[in-house]
DNA sequence: GCGCTTTCCTCAACCGGTAAAGTCCGATTC
DNA sequence: GAATCGGACTTTACCGGTTGAGGAAAGCGC
């Protein structure tokens, strides 16, 4: 990788051009006080002239900030493609990056630890001024990376899997409790879970949520199963979930994401089962995707642009020094569409 | 952006403790010859032992080589979370830049000359060593620019689109012929077409293709529309298509991503048609989501990854200097699924 | 006219690496 | 025994900015 644009315009070239130092150019462009109206502005015409921008490798070399964060994603390319939810957070985080003329590097990886070693080698490489964590597992390996680094970052997730790192997160657990209160005050009774995978953190709070919901509901037939989140995993539970004798059979189903509730609407379509006469889904996140089908699923809603504005804007909080804080994003909403309705009978 | 690892180690502190000068280490970590063995073990000992790895801020300054490669997408954030191809294209990028140590630096843009001056500054700031374009249009001011800057740049569009640049691409007006001669085989006569943004140059290439290809089999009623890609949009064409007078009315539709044909799949359901009985529909790039539908979505099915991947390839050969090239990859294949069938009577 | 600020700008030392030229030294050649 | 050579490092000059310590000129009070 040694191309080199043609136009090598350094700052020296723009000072000589402007009758200046390169220290006045420096300082025209960092808009700091000292030079006057009219030097600034020859400055300015003359970086217009010759086409010139400030190097950022050497800019960051010299005053060691860096305008780039990371984001690590560790999840299979496969179900990565599907998944609505991260390039909508993409993008919620870069609406926020953009206004502060930051890039985001982005890097799919494999296994925590693998990620974990990545973050490690921006930051020491100093590729990167700070890092959003998201995917957060019990024991999750980057907490400590991240604290012994001393790297800012922010951690998608709930306070109790983050540590001491400073996070944003979803009340998950009053979601998925006003999620089986819906369905339970619809009528039904036999209320079904496919959460997905079951290593992250916020899958077993979803998990103990709905136990504890069934629980104080006096629903007998609170069924829950992990996935690992992709479309087939969804069908495949919600497969076994529909065979099972009529006595077992849930009457309603709560997915953790677009994806299996789709691929749950298709697999209900292809047993004869009627949505919502014979079984009512429940989709979470709800992108698009949930207005796109027949019946238009129910979902779970919430702005996860937003949530990726709101973990970018709590980033750049925690790298100009604030101390570690919680900060909650709105809780998801239930927005019934077509796919709930009291069981039938 | 100040923050600092806590751990303030260089290259000088390595040297000091391996008992060597600056430019041994630089030598072990760049492997290059004139160190022996056992110098250069005590240097990634020392190395190891301070935690140390070279910055890479100063190193692409003096080397002028910077391992990052741009990607900016331009289309509306909504319609980017929904849309499987990106994320699968992005991972096949990622698994090319991997191997080389290289990173990518992603942007999402609302217009093409935002995207064009995003460049620009990319390349001038030295933030990039090269970049991946899609998503060409008729006269793309990228073309010009990227010629100018004198920007290693990868297109990913048809060569008509693409100008001088070293291009990558897969042969849609072949593909789009086969999705024609597959369906009029069936027994179609009317087949419509829901294309993607007529602003791209792929989608006007699609469009004559699907004209030529309905006029050499004498097909009368070949009807297409142009949409923005969304599901939204597939839905609204696929609606108008299916509530034309009897005559009229399409017997199959060819749709140029999945997200608008699991669309089209809804809106034949909520209008009471069978899928494939009284209308085929085929989907194009096959993501999973294809096969999440009942009935499941034919498609035109190819390697998004293995895309991603040889534009990757790509990028680095030209960045190392090989000339200008054309690279195609392999042209989409129909995968017949659940959802075409011939027309019934 | 003299000292004292202010304002505006220059100078030179960094930042942490790379790379080309230079040094040292033991081995080989004649 | 002097000249040559190559291997193993070291030295030094950058890369292109930033930054803090000056310095010259103008303005001001007395």
């Amino acid at each position: 990788m040694t191309a080199s644009p043609s136009s090598r315009v350094t700052i020296k070239d723009v000072a000589a051009r402007a009758g200046v130092s390169k220290g006045a150019v420096s300082l025209a462009f960092n808009r700091k006080p000292g030079l006057s109206e009219a030097t600034r502005d020859r400055i300015f015409a003359a970086a217009r002239e010759l086409g010139w921008e400030p190097n950022l490798t050497a800019r960051s070399l010299s005053s060691s900030r860096v305008d780039v964060v990371g984001l690590a994603i560790c999840r299979p390319a496969r179900m990565l493609g599907l998944e609505p939810f991260y390039m909508e957070f993409v993008s919620g985080v870069e609406s926020v990056l953009t206004e502060h003329s930051c890039s985001l590097l982005l890097r799919l990886v494999r296994t925590v630890e693998e990620e974990a070693g990545l973050l490690e080698s921006w930051w020491r490489g100093r590729q990167i001024g700070g890092s959003i964590l998201v995917d957060f597992r019990a024991d999750d390996p980057r907490v400590a990376a991240a604290e012994r680094l001393g790297m800012p970052v922010v951690a998608v997730g709930h306070p109790t899997l983050t540590g001491s790192l400073t996070s944003v997160w979803t009340d998950d657990a009053t979601a998925v409790t006003e999620a089986v209160r819906y369905l339970a005050a619809l009528g039904h009774r036999r209320i079904a879970r496919v959460g997905g995978a079951a290593a992250l953190g916020h899958t077993v709070m979803r998990t103990a949520a709905f136990d504890a919901a069934a629980r104080t509901l006096g629903l007998a037939g609170a069924w829950q199963v992990a996935t690992d989140y992709s479309g087939e995993a969804g069908a495949r539970a919600t497969r076994s979930m529909l065979t099972a004798a009529p006595a077992d059979r849930p009457t309603a189903i709560v997915y953790d994401n677009d994806i299996m509730a789709v691929a749950g609407l298709a697999v209900a379509a292809e047993m004869g089962l009627g949505v919502p006469g014979d079984v009512s889904l429940l989709a979470w996140d709800d992108s698009q995707l949930c207005r796109l089908t027949h019946p238009t699923l129910s979902a779970m809603s919430h702005d996860v642009h937003g949530f990726g504005a709101e973990a970018a804007r709590t980033l750049f909080g925690v790298i100009t020094g604030s101390g570690p804080g919680s900060h909650p994003v709105p809780t998801p909403v239930l927005t019934p569409r077509g796919s709930t309705a009291p069981p039938r009978g």
